[in-house]
DNA sequence: ACCTGAACACCGTTCAAGT
DNA sequence: ACCTGAACACCGTTCAAGT
C-alpha cells in the first residue's frame, strides 16, 4: 500500500513513533507530541517530519479501526435492508468511540481533509452508499449527505464514559429517526 | 441581579473587561485571556479575580442572548403548538450560531456546569419547557431531554460560516424530525 | 480589598548542526 | 536523506509586591 522508499531508520522511527503514540493514548486521554516524540526515543523534528500534523499521526493510529468502518459497509448491506444497515453501522461507529475516543477524531478529520479537496474520504464513500442504498430504497430522505451524518453524529466524540453509556446509542436511534423521509 | 458590594474600581474593571472581550471576538474568531487584559488596560491577574475560567467571561459575555432565548420558549408556545415552537425555537438558535459562534460555547458551558449540580440551568429550563409541552401533545417522542437536545444541535459550534448557510437550518430539521414520536 | 505585571509552566513548531 | 534537540513562540495561570 505503500511503495515510499525510506532508509531503514526512518522506517524504524516511525514506527516507533506509531507505537509510542498507541502507548501515550493508552494511557491518557490527550496527545501532546512532545511526549510522543520522547516516549518513542527521536527528535520532535522526526515527529513531525513523519506526521506534519496531529491528524496525521491520529489517522495513522486508527487507520485499521477506520479500514474496518469502511469495510463494514457494505457487507451490512449485503446482509440487512439498507435502514437496517445503517443502523448497525451506527453501532459499529458507537462502539469504537466509546472504547477509542480517538477513532471519532480521526473520522472528523479525515473527512475534512478530504471534503476539501472535493473528494469524499472513505468514511464518506462507506456512508455515501449506504444512504445511496436508502435513499433508493425509499427509508432514507433523499436530501442528506455523508457530511451531514458526520456531523450529527459528532457529539459522541464529546461525551465522557458515563454519557457515552447513558445516551450514544439512544441519540443515535433519534439519529436515525430523522434521516427517514418525513411523513 | 447581581448585590455583591464592590469597590468602584472593581466594577470598572469588571466592564472593561467585558467591552474589550467583546471587541477581541469581534475582530479574530477566538479569545486569548491575555489579549483581553491587555485591550482592558488591566493586569491578567485581575482578569482572574474576576472570570475565574473562561467559561465565566463567556457567560457573561452572551448572557444577553442567552436570556433572550430563554425568555422566548414561553412566548413561543403562547403562539404555537409546541411543535411548531420547538422548530422555531431553533431558528432562533441557529441565528446566534450564525451570528456570534461563542453563543454556542457558552450555551454548552453553562448547561454542562449546572448539569453536574444536578439542576438544568436557563437553556434546559427553556428546552424542557418546550419539550414537555410537545411530549404531553404527543408531537415529542417521551424518551429525550434537553441535554439530548443540546448534544444534537452542538454540530452548529463546529460549522464554519459557508457550511452554517448550507447546513445548519437543514440539520435542525433533520433533528426535529428524530425528535418526533417513530411512526 | 483590589490591582499590577513579571515570571513560570506548558506545548507546539522550527531549524542549524550533525551523521 | 534523515535525525537531534536546543531554542523560539505562544498562552494560560500564579503570586509577590504595591496601592
Amino acid at each position: 500500500m505503500n511503495g515510499i522508499r525510506r532508509r531503514a531508520d526512518a522506517t524504524e522511527n516511525r514506527d516507533r513513533i506509531i507505537q509510542a503514540a498507541r502507548r501515550v493514548m493508552a494511557t491518557a486521554d490527550e496527545l501532546k507530541l512532545n511526549a510522543v516524540a520522547k516516549q518513542a526515543g527521536v527528535g520532535q523534528g522526526t515527529l513531525y517530519r513523519h506526521f506534519p500534523t496531529r491528524d496525521h499521526l491520529l489517522a495513522e493510529l486508527y487507520r485499521h479501526d477506520v479500514d474496518e468502518l469502511v469495510a463494514a459497509a457494505p457487507t451490512l448491506l449485503a446482509e440487512h435492508d439498507p435502514i437496517t444497515a445503517l443502523a448497525r453501522w451506527f453501532d459499529r461507529v458507537a462502539d469504537y468511540a466509546q472504547v477509542k475516543r480517538g477513532v471519532l477524531a480521526a473520522v472528523e478529520g479525515a473527512v475534512w481533509q478530504d471534503l476539501s479537496a472535493h473528494s469524499h474520504g472513505p468514511i464518506g464513500d462507506a456512508l455515501t452508499l449506504l444512504l445511496d442504498a436508502g435513499k433508493a430504497d425509499g427509508t432514507v430522505r433523499t436530501d442528506v449527505d455523508a457530511r451531514d451524518v458526520i456531523l450529527l453524529i459528532g457529539y459522541l466524540s464529546r461525551l465522557d464514559e458515563t454519557e457515552a453509556n447513558m445516551r450514544g446509542r439512544h441519540l443515535l436511534t433519534i439519529v436515525l429517526d430523522g434521516l427517514r423521509p418525513s411523513q
